[in-house]
DNA sequence: ATGGCAATGTTTCATTGA
């Protein structure tokens, strides 16, 4: 089984990217934030014309999420949003898929450290994580899926120093990135030995993407059930390179589920 | 210290992202 997660900064721009991605990576399931796109707009049809289903829930411009999986796989349970945290913003949606409980976030942006999407970000975080716990002792199987806005080391970004104290990379959201490993979550990606500046993110601007000037807030969480079936976890840069790209990078776990 | 790039809305720029 494989497992990707990718921010597409917009669904309906990066539709055909997204089913050439497909095409020439065809995971079992595939998380994506950012879709920009209402329930009543989601491209379902193309997706579906393409060998893959769909649950969605999304906004108007802003968030948005969808978790796509090979049409024959069932799927069970669709919960959006966290339940019992109050928020309009589209960013959480969870399925049983082939009887993994995955779920698929979009962490907020958090915009600067001290403002107030800064604070909805840290809350937002606690909010995740406690409704996690319940979830986890509910399904051992778990996969946490999607863009964090975390670099949870100084090994995934770029350049440390320049980042210190920034949003994204904040000792209080590195904090709540260790909240949920101590959830009994493993960081997929970190299973392995990775090259060195692995990065899942990059500027538009400064060309940013070609000197490698990137940060790694993608990830894949699992829990401990699920650690022991995963032999690979990579980043795959080769759609960034692409015409109009997303400024993410998907991410690829593959578990060996019996 | 600042801007740079991209997507969206109803737009002739503002807002947001990371």
């Amino acid at each position: 089984m494989k497992f990707a997660t990718w921010n597409v900064n917009s669904l309906r721009v990066r539709l055909a990217l997204v089913l050439d991605w497909l095409t020439e990576n065809p995971v079992d399931i595939l998380c994506l934030q950012e879709t920009k796109v209402p329930d009543d707009k989601f491209p379902d049809s193309e997706l579906r014309n393409a060998g893959y289903a769909a649950v969605f829930s999304g906004q108007k411009t802003y968030n948005g999420v969808a978790i796509l999986r090979r049409q024959e796989l069932p799927c069970e349970d669709v919960v959006a949003d966290i339940p019992g945290f109050e928020d309009d913003q589209k960013r959480v949606l969870s399925a049983t898929i082939a009887g993994v409980r995955i779920v698929c976030a979009y962490f907020p942006n958090g915009q600067a450290v001290g403002s107030d999407k800064y604070a909805y970000k840290l809350r937002w975080i606690e909010a995740l994580g406690r409704w996690l716990g319940t979830e986890l002792a509910r399904y051992p199987r778990l996969a946490l899926l999607g863009d964090y806005n975390i670099a949870p080391e100084d090994r995934d970004i770029h350049d440390p120093l320049a980042w210190v104290g920034q949003v994204l990379v904040s000792d209080a959201e590195r904090a709540g990135f260790r909240q949920l490993q101590q959830l009994g979550l493993v960081d997929a990606f970190r299973l392995f030995e990775q090259p060195e500046k692995s990065f899942s993110w990059w500027d538009y601007r400064m060309l940013a993407f070609r000197r490698n000037m990137g940060l790694r807030i993608d990830h894949i969480l699992l829990s401990e059930v699920l650690r022991e079936t995963c032999h690979a976890c990579v980043i795959d840069r080769l759609p960034r390179k692409r015409e109009q790209p997303s400024d993410h990078a998907p991410v690829i776990a593959t578990l060996d589920l019996s």
